[in-house]
DNA sequence: CATGTATGTTTACACTGTAAACTTAGCTGA
DNA sequence: TCAGCTAAGTTTACAGTGTAAACATACATG
């Protein structure tokens, strides 16, 4: 072990080979992905912007498809990171922290729009790898901590907190896809509304249909 | 006008210059489609499955974005029946109306989860044609429709039906999606086990998670 | 210092979407 | 009837794509 003063700066770019690409292609991938959506998205063109032959990406990925599911994956990490905080904003009321996931959901995938489509877009025939399903569901977690929260301090029917979180999950995420694909329309620029309209669909959710 | 007996078959493949494509690359789409999924949908491939030259598309759509967006709305248009003939199987309750069309929603997802996948994938940064905005927005109606109904007979709560119809529409819409690309595993096979997930879930939209 | 191995580059190939030039066939009006 | 017009389809061309194989390089280690 060598003196204190090393140190070795994990994600570097040292002069010689290149340092850490695949880290560099993952952020490369995600500012073209943004910039040109999800089906224009070139992995030459993400080896150029990363300042490398359009070879170069298959030493670290097996493919398009590889890569592609890696930024899946580092977003599905960041969705459920954002959730988590959102609800951690509000102390008590598990409702407050439902409709502030459900907020937060709705941001982050209008934010990154395209980043959201490649993500819940995995092909219908191919084999989805485990990790990136596993990452996926992640996103059930916090909606379930918050769900038994709320069961245990009486405020939530008590049933199945796994069958209620699906519930929360899946409506906001509907809503999410419908905004990000641009076929509902919203005043995406006012953001009030739109948060209104978030707002008042979780507590639809909460409160139900019936009565 | 000519005799009765001129019944034109309106989707005729005359010997002459073709009779209709546009149908038929539209229907040739859609068998390719379920079989290449999205991502690997070639308008060269479609060419050479309707027989016709791979420039011979253009005559009839601006581009692959717009066959595309006709596959789209067709698929809208049948859902939308789908949705309106599941409910109507149920002659009064509503709330039963609302479980069947979300069960008929998810089963027409999987039985094509590419086509459903290209529905709902318009590209973020792109302009969404009104027409097809449209068609998709349509969905909503037979749920509010439902709701509508349900309102009046009092067995839902006196909010606006637009707005409870979107809770319905995108928790089912969630859980289809999630379920198309294969990122929920269920047992597929098992249809039973998935209906009764979807029955369970809209009841839990339907009662909601308070309480 | 020689050598092996991870990392990049070049080259090659089949395939894609689209535009432009060309060809054909059916219709239309004189 | 038939010359010409136009819609519909074909050929050719081009830039761009994903991926595999052969080649090159630089670090790491004996």
């Amino acid at each position: 072990m060598g003196p204190i003063a090393s140190v070795p700066t994990v994600t570097s770019q040292n002069g010689y080979h290149h340092g850490d690409l695949r880290n560099a292609l993952l952020q490369a991938s995600e500012r073209l992905l943004a910039k040109t959506g999800v089906a224009a998205l070139s992995l030459r063109e993400v080896a150029k912007q990363a300042g490398v032959s359009h070879a170069a990406p298959y030493r670290h990925f097996k493919g398009k498809a590889a890569l592609m599911s890696g930024l899946a994956q580092s977003g599905f990490s960041r969705l459920q990171i954002a959730i988590r905080m959102a609800a951690d904003k509000i102390p008590y009321d598990p409702e407050q922290k439902l409709v502030e996931a459900g907020v937060a959901y709705v941001h982050l995938a209008l934010r990154h729009p395209a980043l959201m489509q490649l993500m819940f877009s995995a092909a219908p025939g191919q084999v989805v790898d485990r990790e990136l399903r596993q990452a996926a569901m992640g996103t059930l977690d916090p909606l379930v901590d918050i769900i038994n929260t709320g069961i245990e301090a009486g405020v939530f029917r008590d049933r199945d907190a796994h069958e209620l979180a699906l519930v929360a999950w899946t409506s906001m995420h509907g809503l999410a896809m419908l905004l990000v694909a641009r076929l509902m329309e919203t005043d995406m620029a006012d953001k009030k509304s739109l948060d209104g309209l978030v707002r008042s669909m979780i507590q639809n959710v909460i409160y139900g249909i019936s009565r």
